[in-house]
DNA sequence: CTGAAAGCGCTTACAG
DNA sequence: CTGAAAGCGCTTACAG
């Protein structure tokens, strides 16, 4: 392995002058920049980054802090882009990605923290935690800048945070729904203490109400995000709920379960029951019938992502919040009802 | 930010016991380590990697190397289990993980070889290369441990690869179709430069052969793992070749086009065409009719090629070859022929 | 525009 | 069982 010593031998000036040659400082001149660039590309030199970092006591990696009950998301599929995005943004703008994955069993893990103290890095995103999350508050009081993907930590003005608009998203697929004339919609939502499920249910509540809708407490149910949890919710809600025309789940790997709840139950989708989805993972199009749903861009969340902590980072810009816009897929699974 | 100094200067100890005693070595009384791990505790004592990295001059991190391009692989997913499966060997064992993607815009990266050596890497996985990929070789010639995942380099014994036996996975889609009475069954591949592909027709072939039945050279057709180029070949097979009545697609992507170029030329599945994957993707169970395909375990990929790098490293074990098992999922996709 | 020197936080051969 | 000292490969204030 070559050094820059190597190159202070090969080309005869200094260590110093060497090392600012290879960052291209101003004040080193042209000619001694060729020069030594020559000499560097000759010996196949690669700077040492553990070094580096270890001098300048920063670095330029940024934490990406996943948690991801794994059998679900292998179905989704809704990380992977993520993570691309996220490494597209950062490995063309010189910086690098330190994978933490919150494995179900957490008692190996140490803190993300710990994590991003041991390996020094300049910042972290955080996806997909609980609003609950301890380790999350740990982080928020912490010198680490970090900035907040789909989730929202409360009492703190100063944060920054990639989402979607998820009121107007809810409102947008129930809206639709409404449009459909469907009254009797029910929706099965996520989880009680995650920021976009509780948005969610407002975009829901707020629809409803701008229609006139009067909603009975029952149609509102919880599934966890889970897809069999989904399939006996809506058993459930149904037989409790003949009356119920259409669903709106708050995830589409919810809706599969419904939609597995409802053919268990004997009912046709969308003759006897419409469903619509949120997310557009690869699935829903493939599905017979095809889901409607609210979709998102992965990818460019993740990408935003990036951006947002690294200019935080580099130009010192101020915290503050990404809206990554949605939008609604129409396919099969909603039908129109004749109006009354 | 606490370092051993200052762990030194409140316990009184040197620099080397307090060194030795946080690394658990032999030489220092268990009394000592107490004392010396409390201190540690209290003063929220991190380690320094890069510090650590630099001064042992290798270090614990293993870089995973992903090729994939990006649209596909979101419909596929099968490098996220396959991460999974990689992290989760790698953060129960003390070891790190350096992500590499391959983007499609290959320009602005580095080889991997510059990126392992820049940050020191102990070893690399690498995935989804193609057996012609320059970079490739050049980790083969460097001094860079490494262990291939579905590719194989030729002409090396010396080597440690982690792959199913596709040879015996692509006989079993076959046999199981020829089993079913079919006779006409054509083969969709996917690339000549990959090594899944070579030895998929191998499989394909023989159980042919073993069948006694011969196959026109028009029955092989390659779609490139591309879900549209199959929809595309496989218009034009079935039109150059009415009399097939089932094709064995290498990948469920492809044979999701496959069935999508069925539809547009009016043709069921099963009734008019048989249809065959390989992989088990989420999707391939939620499509209509559903596909019955070969499945592998991409979980259980990552996780032993983790495994089979980092014996070689800290055991200084064998170069070998690992094979993960398939299995082929019965599901809609094929029908029994009568027999003739 | 260039160079000599110090130091980032750790580990480890060596001596006792 | 413990400690003093050197050094991993870099960057950067400082001096010239």
């Amino acid at each position: 392995m070559t050094k820059i010593d190597d190159i202070m031998a090969a080309t005869g000036f200094s260590r110093t002058t060497v090392s600012k040659a290879l960052n291209d400082k101003e004040d080193i001149s042209e000619k001694t920049k060729k020069i030594i660039r020559k000499a560097a590309r000759d010996l196949n030199y690669i700077p040492n980054i553990n070094a580096r970092n270890l001098r300048i006591k920063h670095s330029r990696v940024i934490a990406l802090i996943l948690s991801s009950p794994s059998k679900e998301s292998e179905k989704t599929n809704t990380l992977y882009p993520l993570l691309m995005g996220v490494n597209k943004y950062l490995s063309s703008h010189g910086y690098e990605l330190a994978l933490y994955l919150i494995d179900s069993e957490r008692q190996t893990m140490k803190s993300y923290v710990g994590f991003c103290r041991e390996r020094n890095v300049a910042g972290a995103i955080l996806v997909g935690i609980k609003t609950d999350d301890d380790y999350i508050r740990q982080l928020a009081n912490s010198e680490i800048p970090y900035v907040l993907i789909d989730v929202d930590i409360r009492n703190t003005t100063h944060k920054s945070v990639v989402k979607l608009d998820d009121v107007r998203g809810a409102y947008d697929a129930t809206a639709y729904l409404l449009e459909k004339n469907h009254r009797h919609i029910a929706f099965m939502n996520g989880n009680k203490n995650s920021t976009v499920s509780e948005e969610r249910l407002r975009g829901y509540m707020q629809a409803m109400d701008d229609y006139g809708v009067f909603v009975p407490k029952s149609y509102i149910t919880y599934a966890d995000f889970s897809e069999d949890t989904a399939r006996r919710t809506l058993k459930r809600l149904i037989t409790k709920n003949p009356g119920v025309t259409a669903v709106f789940c708050a995830s589409d790997l919810m809706a599969l379960g419904a939609m597995q709840g409802a053919r268990e139950l004997s009912l046709t989708i969308p003759a006897d029951l419409s469903l619509i989805g949120y997310d557009d993972i690869p699935i829903a199009s493939y599905v017979k019938p095809s889901l409607t749903t609210i979709s998102q861009d992965f990818h460019k969340k993740g990408y935003e992502a990036a951006k947002l902590i690294t200019t935080q980072l580099d130009e010192n810009e101020d915290k503050k919040i990404v809206i990554i816009p949605h939008r609604l897929i129409e396919r099969e699974s909603v039908k129109r009802l004749e109006e009354r």
